[in-house]
DNA sequence: CAGGGTATTTACCAGTTGGTAGAGAGCGGC
DNA sequence: GCCGCTCTCTACCAACTGGTAAATACCCTG
């Protein structure tokens, strides 16, 4: 009896996540491309075969719906970091294995690319959002590598402005994709790769003790 | 007479020229902050004690507003890019003085790098017309550097997917110096500084033929 | 079947948007 | 004095914006 109560209410759930979900979705990808003020909840809401006021009752606002976006996409990012972050991997295995996952995220979720593009942009309601959600995350990498800095795992550098070169390098990513396809070149791996790579150079040559 | 004459007009071009002039900065401003859907003429007016009317008479449409704004970033940076162009350099030296050129218009005037960051952005209204103001310029530049390819004074490399990387290094900048003040720490020289030797690296690296 | 929560709808609104029409001001030339 | 040009203004508008209020459909529980 009680397990049919829990099944009901799970479905009732699951309906609910639904429609919420394909907002949330559909919001991320216009907040992304669109941008916030490029973005009309009536648009969105035509988009998706419903009525805006459908939107507003999950979200009540629109800018509740931009800060569940972003609360999504800052989940997805510090969940990924996390992972890295509570593995096993240590000194510059785990710098590159970090990279790597970001770059993983960025690359299955090119929307969210879009979004934090948008949301990086000084002014942009969801600025102070986003930091809200990175600053821990941020705070606890600065932690480690000033520690393995202090224990001379990792040569001695600004920690933090190696951890914004690094945020602004993926950032970046987004930017150099839409440069390519507004030159009419369709986005590749390729340049994406580069980047990493790069990315990854600078932190050696930046952290590598024998460096 | 004939000097009286003409003296009016000039007046007459000048006075034009101040009030679209500082409507033109102010846009430039507000586009490459605010965005193009953020940016309202009304807000616009109100910020210069005009009407937006008067807007309006100037440049027909907020489009047409965009459109000026795009011609007149565009106007300075291919005019830089054409400086160095036409200029005495050769072979890498010339590759590092475009590379410092471009870097200084962005640097003097870093709200140019906002509005390329806004117009970069895919759907945007205005990228095609920055396209169009780019690419031939970007074309002359690639020509050339396929040349000096063929004459072995550089390694062999693709040029457009170089040229690309290096644009969007620069726009880059503008995401880094957003992503900073976000941070809470106000935008010095250095990390531009290093984005400009690491591009240049990456250039070097490139297309050295002693690489 | 009555009651209550959830989800989605229709109806409506005040404020803002970009844009049009037209008047008036200031000016030099005839 | 009047025309014509450039520039800026007031007055106005239809379309759209995010948001509120309330009606309704749905489903489960009692």
């Amino acid at each position: 009896m009680q397990d049919r109560v829990q099944e009901r209410v799970n479905e009732r759930l699951e309906a609910r996540s639904n429609t919420k979900a394909q907002i949330l979705s559909a919001a991320l990808a216009s907040f992304g491309t669109a941008g916030y003020d490029g973005t009309s909840l009536d648009d969105l809401a035509r988009g998706l075969g419903i009525r805006k006021q459908t939107i507003l009752y999950h979200f009540v606002s629109k800018r509740g719906l931009l800060n569940a976006v972003v609360d999504r996409c800052a989940g997805d990012l510090t969940g990924a970091m996390d992972e890295v972050l509570s593995g096993a991997d240590r000194d510059w295995e785990r710098v590159e294995a970090l990279v790597r996952r970001v770059f993983r995220v960025a690359l299955e979720q090119p929307v969210l690319l879009g979004l934090l593009r948008e949301v990086s942009r000084p002014g942009s309601p969801g600025t102070q959002r986003l930091r809200n959600h990175m600053e821990p995350m941020m705070a606890r990498a600065r932690v480690w590598i000033e520690g393995e800095m202090d224990a001379g795992r990792m040569r001695r550098a600004d920690a933090q402005l190696l951890l914004i070169s690094a945020y602004s390098t993926v950032v970046g990513v987004a930017t150099e994709t839409e440069v390519l396809r507004a030159a009419g070149i369709e986005p590749t791996l390729r340049p994406v790769v580069q980047r990493r790579r790069e990315l990854l150079n600078f932190l050696r040559s930046s952290l590598d003790p024998r460096g």
